[in-house]
DNA sequence: TCACAATATTTTGTATACAAAGTATTATAT
DNA sequence: ATATAATACTTTGTATACAAAATATTGTGA
């Protein structure tokens, strides 16, 4: 083989690998708002929703943790939740700061008839999957996070 | 090896999996902050301005194409962009309906000055990764895009 | 106790993203 | 020629995300 069509080769790879980053994150987009439209309510709010369930009167600075998110964004969704009836904001603890959050009937009844989404979704998904894709899909990701940690800071050239 | 272990070993691969895009993504956005803190301006508003400068007169729709977003959204980057003098919007071409984007020369030594972002920088740091770990990334993202396609219609329980 | 630091949330401002509605312009059908 | 359809874009409304400033409450040191 020469030199030449090994870098063909690698300039196809690699421009296949943009590519899927780009198509991964269309998809995940497109079936969010499909996911959307279907069951009237978004993603996350779902995804906090269930996490506050699961931990009845959890403060939304734990939450923001849990959800790995900003604890003004995890505010801004608990706003829309309350807004709609599914969870409640106590301030009635020993500590007067801290908010604790619970989820209404209704709110539960949301979580039963809804099905997952995002992450949740993901982890159902990738656990049906058979070990020898696991471990490839494992290996690629770890190496694109390493790639990405080591190059984010700089990259000349424009 | 007992059957016990093998999914344990499962278990514990589909969570790291799940772990690696929570990390991706958090690291992706972790840069996207520090980036826009040093350089002044989004990865966004980057990646549009360089595609004018490559394509003088472009469309916004072709634009928006190219950057595989919606007009509106594209409209709303470039609109900041043309506030802060970088591109111009013109409607002199043939057809009225059309407006022509344009790098100024302000806009032009921003693009000098500032290094790659977003996609920019991931095509730029795959492009030197050996071919061993070309395949294994394209191969495991290649699974987890057909694997989100096929379930991202429903996936039941809660 | 009283000023001041620390903590937990909320609010405000910016950027992104999309859909849907609105506007202007061009093309088409009758 | 003129109503109507199609096209290109802008505007508006909702959701997300973060940072920074503001608010309220609790803890601490002197």
């Amino acid at each position: 083989m020469t030199k030449t069509t090994v870098t063909k080769d690698r300039r196809r790879a690699a421009e296949e690998i943009v590519n899927s980053v780009r198509l991964l994150q269309g998809v995940a987009q497109k079936q969010s708002r499909e996911f959307v439209r279907q069951h009237k309510i978004t993603g996350q709010q779902l995804g906090a929703l269930r996490m506050v369930a699961l931990s009845p009167g959890v403060s939304l600075g734990d939450l923001s943790e849990r959800m790995f998110l900003h604890i003004s964004s995890v505010s801004g969704i608990i706003d829309r939740l309350e807004k709609r009836g599914y969870v409640t904001r106590d301030r009635n603890g020993g500590d007067r700061r801290v908010v604790h959050l619970n989820v209404t009937e209704q709110g539960r009844r949301v979580i039963r008839r809804t099905p997952l989404a995002g992450m949740g979704l993901l982890i159902h998904t990738v656990h049906k999957l058979p070990d020898r894709q696991l471990r490839d899909i494992l290996t690629g990701l770890k190496l694109i996070l390493r790639v990405m940690k080591l190059d984010g800071g700089d990259a000349r050239n424009g």
